[in-house]
DNA sequence: TACCAGGTGACTG
DNA sequence: CAGTCACATGGT
């Protein structure tokens, strides 16, 4: 048991720095890796909790099995979908989360995805939300990446990054985290697009569980240091 | 071999 | 409201 540093409310230019480190280390990353708002948006929740590496596989399945748009989602057979889904992990819950979201914009946008993604943003979120197996993350997702609309993403390399870098939030809950980000930058698409691009990019490479941080960009502004206390 | 990966909903005290 | 659990495949 070491002494826990002493955490702070970072400042819009804390934000930024770290933003500009990881953008000077990385370059522009093009996310979200996906096509089209349907590619993004199944991506999304077929993503939970499961390594990208799955995900791709199991949109190449759906691709090849002619499962490739809201209507072919809601016309396929529960079983048969889970068996397509099945690398992505949780197949047969995300196969019903799949079927939910399908039968929302079937039943409440005519099967238009995109009438759906039009939806301002404030509006858009919340209606998301309604759908069993889209939460918090998976809704700001399809905000941000397909609908481009400005919404912070919080996933656990933020958590993380966050937690180590010592910036302190007023809570532990997903929105405690997104307004450390809401308040103190620009509501800018691109802006939130590629910062949290590169936390993830951050997250998985370097501020790894056990971080590598001799090879860390953030290195000299990060209390946590290379013997981190806690983990 | 455990652990981890771009979470969510159900349930409990 | 905060904590715990099930859900499951694939890589290291």
């Amino acid at each position: 048991m070491t002494h826990p540093f002493q955490k702070r409310s970072p400042s819009s230019d804390d934000l930024m720095a770290v933003y500009n480190r990881l953008n000077a280390a990385h370059g522009p990353l093009h996310w979200w890796p996906g096509e089209s708002a349907f590619e993004i948006s199944i991506g999304a929740i077929l993503a939970q909790n499961t390594a990208w590496r799955n995900v791709t596989a199991t949109l190449r399945n759906l691709r090849s099995a002619g499962i490739w748009s809201i209507q072919a989602i809601h016309r396929t057979p529960l079983e048969r979908l889970a068996e397509t889904i099945r690398p992505s992990g949780y197949f047969n819950t995300k196969a019903r989360k799949l079927k939910e979201f399908a039968a929302f914009i079937t039943g409440q946008f005519g099967g238009d995805l995109d009438a759906c993604l039009a939806l301002p943003g404030h509006q858009l979120r919340p209606r998301l939300l309604t759908v069993w197996g889209i939460g918090e993350e998976t809704a700001d997702d399809v905000v941000l990446y397909a609908a481009g609309q400005p919404s912070f993403v919080i996933d656990a390399y933020t958590r993380r990054i966050v937690d180590r870098l010592g910036w302190r939030t007023s809570g532990n809950r997903y929105a405690d985290y997104q307004a450390l980000f809401h308040e103190r930058l620009p509501h800018d698409a691109a802006l939130f697009n590629q910062y949290h691009a590169l936390l993830v990019r951050h997250g998985a490479r370097t501020c790894r569980p056990k971080p590598l941080c001799e090879r860390c960009p953030l290195l000299d502004i990060c209390p946590t240091g290379p013997n981190p206390a806690e983990g």
